[in-house]
RNA sequence: GGGCGAUUAGCUCAGUUGGUAGAGCGCCUCCCUUACAAGGAGGAUGUCACAGGUUCGAGCCCUGUAUCGCCCA
């Protein structure tokens, strides 16, 4: 909750009556006197749930607007990022719909493999002690579902909080039927055209998960390390020849897996070269770097003197093929010239476990010769090639191998160093390269190409996935067959950043690994086994006519890695040179077949692949297995869901919402996630899955750091909801979205050691000490831990939530808007609609609706743009600037009793016109308070417009985009108004300097003619009303009186009467003077410059001059009325 | 190590094609004034990180330095 407002000093306000307005009926129904958006938005939410306000449906509207949500994890609640990404997404949503776009917004939520088994896993030892291989396979996944239900509903309501405006009849899941159907024909296709492919390589492994992990999944720690250097016996050293080789690793258990020992070909070149660059660089070294650049050419030159000979030594003995003794294990391992061995680092020479380093790997790669032997099992311990140390964890084994080592004086020394060590995101543990099997998608180019869309109306060919996911932001995909250019992938709010990211990636064309080691997740659709020849051939009658299926793809791997289809394979396996055991892998389109013609596979010796995709590879889908994909017409949503296919005058989903508009995500995606839902839309259907992709910032703490659980600065969208409101929310996220940089949201914690009936404290994060665990803190006040992330309960420590008092600021304009309504609709009982002709209005009416037409064009535009910030700046600066400071203030005397009623019920109309229209525009960024005005206003003004009536809606979530009135355009009435401002600012700053009480008239005399003295007199009534004036006479010689201030406005003067303080005055007045002398100094300087007068293009030099006469005549009419002052 | 970006008021950020810097919050003064004190009126606040350069003129363009982020290895 949050605290109550300060107790008003004035008490006695609410007993007092309202003047003239308690006169009138109150209202049908009446508003809150107060803005609460607690019991507003809940009334809201209800009523566009149960109006279906969000539903999309195909029609015969040409312009639509899809958007498809990132989906959030079942795992976990939503945090910032999430507000900052769902907030946008239905900004533009809510935006485009009020155009009449048929705008679907697609929600739902993702499997999450690795993140959602570790959180059921690690509930389920909490709870109940128990592993997952205590309950098996099924009676996990089992639970995992039952988590997901819930979590996926509160994720839902979460999003619901936050206004989100997506057709929760449509809402999917990454693993439920239709979502899964559309990953299994993916993966069938693209088995069969062999982009899928499983290989033995190298991947991170997750120790305690026992699962590959991904390179996003991982964070780096420094931790201290040590350094080993070891010395592996030389085999038969001649006489001279070193008898040891030395080898420096931060791991030495791996060394039971060398298989090499590396040293550069050429040490001597290597050395020089690396010499003569330092020379260089200490060169051109500023004096800060000389000695650090200094010691490190000192050290290559020793390393020259003292190394180097042995080093060529070795590379000689490399060259003649000589090998070493690798130690404990007596393995024979061979000398290796590879210039990965640096001779300006470590020993110059580099042990070689290509299981285990992957740089390793690629010397291996190099060198096929040397083999890998992996020693380490899946679950961390050291595997059978590890002799003796079998069975023993990695870093138990690292102190045995380390201590018989030292036992055989095999270690020469140990150093201490800081090294960074991958860490897996999901189990905390220390990740190991591990080379094991996996599955792969093929991301380089294909031989021969890779047909797009296949039998769709867009197939194309394109070289390769990651290729043509770069051809489709690069703009050079090929047209359709029609002729007509396919859609380019556009970045905003900057291409060029953006794409070079994107390019950066893809242009590696990496394999993507889509395996994982678990349980939770699609399984990998593919029986597999080694197979004798023999009896693969004797299988071949009853297999031939089942493998020609189209709906079966099948692969026979040859012992040489070469794969063939089993067309191919049959007539091979019967040379005379054939292997005689393969390998078999079968996929089926139709998972029904796993069940039906599994058995048959198994009696045969093949089992279903045990791994699960990895979660990228559905999400990779999204934009159109949601859809139906390959087929809405069959597809089985869901009971009560919208059904994805066509219907009477209905296009199916697919056909109409793809290709979709605009994805809405962080930058950390790019690759992750909009590079491969191009590619699977361009696979699947020939056709990229959106035209732009609007990335907005990520959101820091007060400190520029990333939000993070753990570290506690995180805060919870639903605290702030119920402190600020879901509106205060949007309404701060929008302002935040400025551009490409990145957002610092200071946070503050709520202090909980305050009591009862003391007012709140914030506790800046930025500034507050540390406590003793990662995201606890120090109250400065009372000295107590607070534990910000609700784990230390049993330590003793004080939970406290986090929240931001910048969301102040979205509260404020919320309650503006809340009382200008408010005002409004004392005002509006009865509001009638008739045409009127916008010049036929008083000035005021006319002002606004100018302004308001200005206004309109504005936010639109920025909208265009992709800046919100902007745009609800704009949109803020017309209301509250415009509609609130001076609109609303220049209507009341029109809306007094007594008041001429023509002018009353005009001025309704048109207030009725600008509110109308105001909520329109505020809506994508307020949603909930909007609507609730909308309503109301609705009872009071049914009918509302200008000219003409705007087209009602029952709805503002409905309601048509203001699109603005070029009739409302009045440029002049714009300047008259201005210059009414100027004087009623001047006058309002005479009468605050000295001090005069709001209700005191005052009387002013103006000193002008001609054309200012007619403008003057059009605003006279609307400045006397504003600057709270009893009179103003216009005169060429009007004339000071001796108590009048004296208010100086370009070259018109002003006397304000009554005001008294000569020296006050000539303060003023000379700082004024002052100020413009310097400006005056400044253009004269510049007219004065002749270089200036003589190349500055010549519009410049008349404006300088112009505004240099401004400013001299301004000038002296000041110091005329210094010299009147005395 | 490579790449990308940032540095503007006390704080958070804008600043279009180069023409003497803006907003919100905070701060100061005054105000119960006929919707809003979650408000109104008015005011103060800057070596645009630093050093060079281009230009008649640089917050903006170029080069370098410092500091801080992010991505990739």
């Amino acid at each position: 909750m949050r605290p109550d407002p300060p107790v008003p000093r004035h008490s006695t306000r609410a007993s007092r009556p309202h003047l003239a307005y308690t006169v009138r009926p109150p209202m049908s129904t009446e508003l809150p006197a107060k803005y609460e958006p607690q019991t507003l938005e809940p009334a809201v939410t209800a009523r566009w749930l149960e109006t279906k306000a969000f539903a999309a449906s195909p029609d015969a509207r040409d312009q639509r607007y899809v958007v498809m949500m990132p989906l959030p994890n079942v795992t976990g609640a939503l945090h910032m990022g999430h507000a900052m990404d769902n907030v946008m997404q239905d900004l533009l949503i809510r935006w485009h719909r009020m155009q009449g776009d048929n705008s679907l917004w697609q929600a739902g939520t993702d499997h999450a493999g690795i993140a959602t088994q570790a959180v059921v896993e690690k509930r389920l030892k909490e709870i109940e002690g128990k592993t997952r291989h205590d309950i098996g396979r099924e009676a996990l996944v089992q639970r995992i579902w039952e988590w997901k239900a819930q979590s996926q509903t509160r994720i839902q309501n979460q999003q619901q909080a936050m206004g989100c405006s997506c057709d929760w009849d449509r809402t999917r899941f990454t693993m439920d039927e239709v979502c899964a159907r559309a990953v299994r024909h993916t993966f069938f296709a693209m088995f069969r055209d062999g982009l899928i492919f499983r290989g033995n390589r190298l991947v991170n492994w997750d120790c305690a998960l026992q699962t590959a992990v991904a390179d996003d999944e991982l964070y780096k720690e420094t931790v201290q390390g040590k350094f080993y250097y070891l010395r592996y016996p030389v085999k038969d050293p001649a006489a001279g020849e070193p008898t040891h080789v030395i080898v420096a690793t931060t791991r030495p258990e791996t060394m039971l897996g060398d298989t090499a020992v590396a040293v550069h070909s050429d040490p001597a070149r290597a050395l020089r070269e690396a010499i003569l660059a330092q020379q260089e660089k200490l060169a051109a070294a500023s004096d800060k770097e000389k000695e650090a650049a200094q010691h490190e050419l000192d050290r290559l030159q020793a390393r020259e003197r003292d190394l180097l000979p042995v080093l060529v030594q070795i590379a000689a003995m490399a060259k003649a093929g000589r090998t070493l003794l690798l130690p404990l294990i007596n393995r024979q391992i061979p000398l290796l010239l590879d210039d990965w061995a640096d001779p300006s680092l470590g020993t110059g020479c580099v042990k070689i476990t290509p299981a285990h380093d992957p740089n390793d790997y690629q010397v291996w790669q190099r060198h096929q010769h040397i083999g890998a032997i992996s020693v380490l099992a899946a679950d961390g311990t050291i595997n059978q090639n590890g002799g003796k140390y079998q069975g023993q964890d990695r870093f138990a084994a690292r102190k045995a191998v380390m201590a018989d080592l030292q036992a055989l004086d095999l270690v020469l020394k140990i150093e201490d160093r800081t090294i960074e060590v991958d860490h897996s995101d999901r189990s905390k543990t220390i990740v190991e390269p591990f080379l094991s099997k996996q599955w792969f998608v093929r991301m380089a180019d294909v031989e021969g190409g890779v047909v797009m869309g296949r039998g769709t109306t867009k197939e194309f060919r394109a070289p390769g996935l990651a290729e043509v996911a770069m051809m489709a932001t690069a703009g050079t995909l090929p047209p359709l067959a029609d002729g007509t250019p396919r859609t380019r992938v556009m970045f905003h709010p900057d291409q060029d950043r953006y794409r070079k990211m994107y390019d950066q990636w893809l242009a590696e064309k990496r394999d993507w690994c889509i395996s994982r080691q678990l349980w939770w997740g699609h399984r990998i659709p593919v029986w597999r086994g080694d197979m004798p020849v023999q009896h693969l051939l004797m299988l071949q009658p009853m297999l031939g006519a089942q493998l020609q299926r189209a709906d079966i793809a099948a692969w026979i791997l040859l012992p040489d890695g070469n794969r063939m289809t089993p067309t191919e394979a049959f007539l091979h396996l019967k040379g005379p040179n054939a292997p005689t055991s393969v390998e078999v892998q079968i996929c089926f389109l139709d998972a029904q077949n796993d069940a039906t013609i599994g058995p048959m596979l198994q009696s045969a010796g093949l089992e279903l692949d045990p791994d699960v995709l990895d979660t990228w590879f559905s999400s990779a889908l999204w934009p159109h297995s949601t859809l139906g994909w390959p087929n809405p017409e069959n597809a089985v949503v869901d009971p009560g869901q919208t059904p994805l296919g066509s219907g009477p005058g209905r296009p199916d989903s697919l056909s109409y919402y793809y290709p979709g508009s605009c994805l809405v995500t962080g930058r950390d995606i790019i690759t992750l996630w909009v590079a491969r839902m191009v590619l699977t839309g361009l696979y699947n259907l020939g056709d990229v899955p959106f035209s732009s992709v609007f990335l907005h910032a990520t959101i820091l703490d007060g400190k520029g750091e990333r939000m993070s659980k753990s570290k506690g600065n995180g805060i919870d969208p639903l605290d702030i909801i119920s402190r600020y409101g879901a509106d205060a929310l949007r309404y701060v996220v929008c302002e935040l979205q400025t551009g490409t940089q990145d957002i610092r949201l200071p946070v503050q914690a709520i202090s909980p050691f305050t009591q009862p009936g003391e007012p709140e404290q914030l506790i800046d994060l930025a500034t507050a000490k540390a406590g003793p665990y990662l995201g606890t803190f120090l109250d400065p006040n009372s000295k107590q831990v607070m534990d910000l992330v609700g784990q230390y309960g049993k330590q003793g420590i004080t939970p406290a939530k986090a929240t931001s008092d910048r969301f102040t600021i979205g509260a404020n304009f919320c309650n503006k808007l809340f009382n200008a309504a408010r005002f409004a609709f004392l005002n509006l009982e009865g509001t009638t609609f008739q045409p009127l002709t916008a010049t036929s209005l008083p000035m005021e009416d006319r002002w606004i609706l100018s302004r308001l037409n200005a206004a309109i064009a504005v936010v639109h535009g920025h909208l265009t743009h992709y800046n919100p910030s902007a745009a609800i700046g704009a949109a803020r600066d017309f209301f509250w600037n415009e509609l609130c400071d001076w609109y609303l203030e220049m209507c009341k005397p029109r809306f007094k009793e007594g008041a001429d009623a023509a002018s009353a019920a005009t001025g309704k109309q048109v207030l009725a016109a600008v509110l109308d229209q105001t909520l329109r525009l505020l809506h994508p960024f307020v949603p909930f308070l909007t609507e609730t005005l909308w309503q109301k206003l609705g009872e009071l003004a049914p009918t509302r417009g200008v000219n003409a009536a705007f087209a009602p809606s029952a709805q503002v979530v409905h309601a048509q985009w203001p699109t603005g009135d070029g009739s409302w355009r009045a440029s002049e009435v714009e300047s008259q108004v201005a210059t009414m401002q100027q004087w009623c600012v001047a006058i309002r700053e005479t009468r605050a300097r000295y001090q005069v009480p709001p209700r005191e008239r005052l009387v002013l005399r103006i000193q002008a003619d001609g054309e200012t003295a007619t403008v003057l007199t059009a605003v006279q009534p609307l400045l006397t009303h504003m600057a709270g004036l009893s009179e103003i006479t216009i005169a060429a010689d009007a004339q000071r009186t001796a108590d009048s201030a004296v208010i100086v406005l370009g070259n018109s003067k002003a006397f304000l009467l009554g005001v008294v303080d000569l020296e006050k005055e000539k303060e003023k007045l000379q700082k004024q003077a002052e100020k413009l002398r310097g400006q005056i100094g400044g253009l004269e300087k510049k007219l004065g410059n002749e270089a200036f007068v003589a190349k500055a293009p010549p519009q410049v030099i008349e404006k300088e001059r112009a505004s240099l006469l401004g400013l001299q005549q301004q000038l002296e009419g000041i110091e005329q009325s210094l010299r009147q002052l005395g």
